[in-house]
Order: C-alpha cells, then sequence, then structure tokens
DNA sequence: GATGAGCTCAATTCTGCG
DNA sequence: CGCAGAATTGAGCTCATC
C-alpha cells in the first residue's frame, strides 16, 4: 500500500528550448512553477492544519524558553530545510522499521502467504511463536537431564555387575579349574536377567536418584575390559 | 549548566484497498 | 466506510562539546 508522494519541487524542464533567450526563459518559467508548487503545497499543508514554513500570525504566542530554543532549533535557522531533512529521517527510520518486519515475518511460521498479514497480527504470531519455542526448548532440556540420569545409574550398575563377576572368578579358580567353560554361560544368563531388572528399576525411581549422581566415579569408565565378556542387553526408552 | 545534534515517539493527517 | 500503513510534524530524551 504505497502512497505516492509528489516529488517536492521538481517540475519537469519543458523539452525544446531553442536559442539561450528561450533557455533562460525556460529556467525562469521553471522557477515560477517551482514557486506556484510550493506555495500550493504550503497552502495545502495549512488547511490540513501541518505546520508551515510561513510566518504564522500565532508566531507571538508566548513559548517557553525550552519550546523557543527547540523550535529555532529546528525550523527557525534552515526553515523548511531542516524539516524535510527530519522527514527524511523519519521515512529512513519508518522503512528500517517495515526491514525489520520482513525479516521477523520470515523467521515465523505463517499460515498461508496469500493472507493478509498486518503489523499487530505479526506481531502477535511473533509473541506466540516464541513462546513456543520456549516450551519446546524447555522439555527438550528435561528430557535430556533425565536421560542422563539413567545413564549415568546404568553405569553404575555395570560397575557393580562387573566387580561381583569378578570375585566370582577369583573364587572359582581357587577351588579349581573345573568346568569353567560349563558354567560361564549360566553366569552370563544371571547377569542378563539383574541387569534387566536393574533397568527396570531405574526407570521408576529416575527421579529421585539424583543423589547418587556424584558418585559414579571416573574409574569405571577406565576398566572396560570386562564389558565385552559379559553380553548385557540395555535398552533405553525416550 | 547551556547548547546542539541525533534519534525516537506520539499525534495527526492522508491515502489506498477491500 | 473502516482499516492499515505511510507521511508529516512537534516534542522530548540522551549524549557530546564547550
Amino acid at each position: 500500500m504505497e502512497r505516492h508522494v509528489e516529488p517536492l519541487g521538481a517540475p519537469r524542464l519543458r523539452e525544446g528550448s531553442g536559442d539561450t533567450g528561450g533557455l533562460f526563459l525556460d529556467h525562469v518559467q521553471m522557477l515560477l512553477e517551482a514557486a506556484g508548487h510550493l506555495e500550493r503545497l504550503e497552502r495545502k499543508k495549512c488547511e490540513h492544519g501541518y505546520a508551515s514554513t510561513f510566518p504564522s500570525p500565532e508566531s507571538s504566542d508566548p513559548l517557553t524558553l525550552k519550546q523557543k530554543r527547540i523550535k529555532s532549533k529546528r525550523f527557525g535557522a534552515f526553515g523548511i530545510n531542516n524539516r524535510s531533512t527530519h522527514n527524511e529521517l523519519e521515512k529512513n527510520r519508518r522503512a528500517h522499521l517495515r526491514l525489520c518486519l520482513e525479516r521477523l515475518k520470515d523467521l515465523i511460521p505463517l499460515e498461508s502467504d496469500s493472507t493478509r498479514h498486518t503489523t499487530l497480527g505479526l506481531l502477535n504470531k511473533a509473541k506466540l511463536h516464541i513462546k513456543k519455542l520456549e516450551e519446546t526448548s524447555r522439555r527438550g532440556q528435561h528430557q535430556l537431564e533425565v536421560l542422563e540420569r539413567e545413564q549415568r545409574f546404568l553405569k553404575r550398575r555395570l560397575e557393580q555387575l562387573q566387580g561381583c563377576t569378578e570375585s566370582e572368578r577369583v573364587r572359582s579358580d581357587s577351588i579349581g579349574s573345573r568346568a569353567s567353560t560349563d558354567t560361564s554361560d549360566s553366569e552370563r544368563e544371571d547377569i542378563e536377567v539383574d541387569v534387566e531388572s536393574t533397568e527396570l528399576g531405574s526407570r521408576t525411581s529416575s527421579t529421585s536418584i539424583s543423589d547418587l549422581d556424584d558418585h559414579s566415579s571416573i574409574q569405571s569408565l577406565g576398566s572396560d575390559e570386562g564389558y565385552s565378556s559379559t553380553s548385557i542387553k540395555l535398552s533405553f526408552s525416550s
């Protein structure tokens, strides 16, 4: 919805001016037209209540010192020049706002491109979108914490089970080397069952084990040579 | 502290569109 | 005709300079 703005004081040169006298007349004509254009503009502004560069009959109104200072700063010394500069700056400012709004439009999901999006509607949609993203992020963070706790707990249980199998092996060695290969399968079976029951337990008490979190030692991470000797089924549920 | 420059904001008016 | 956006304008605020 672009508003058509007439270029200020920019009447076109008439074509086909012949000699220098004609050129001079053209310039005079152009200046007269420009003056007329400005006058019409000013009158129109006066009609619509805009401040005019014409001396106002109300200019003798009592003003505060500050108001006088501002008035002279803005429009006293440079008149319309200063005002047009100000208008131009304000125009740039609005253009920047539009640009930001366009960028925002690209960032938020909109139902359909065909529907018209007002500034207010766009801002409201952006607000909702931000809230949704925050909620998603919060949930993801919570899920991550739960899974990390579960992982730590299972790691500790694994270490415990490894310790059990190690002591069991030492004990059986001291007794003798009889039928060591025969019992290994049944031991593995026991461990599998244990781990599965542990997994179940961890899931039921996943929120109440935070006290134990810091007890997981770095030593356990280094002693992973026994992991391959036992077949352990671990299944995580999200 | 006074002043000027730069910037923003809010009120008002104008304009185009459905 | 109402609405939304653009344009104009005055006022105020902040910061730098003297």
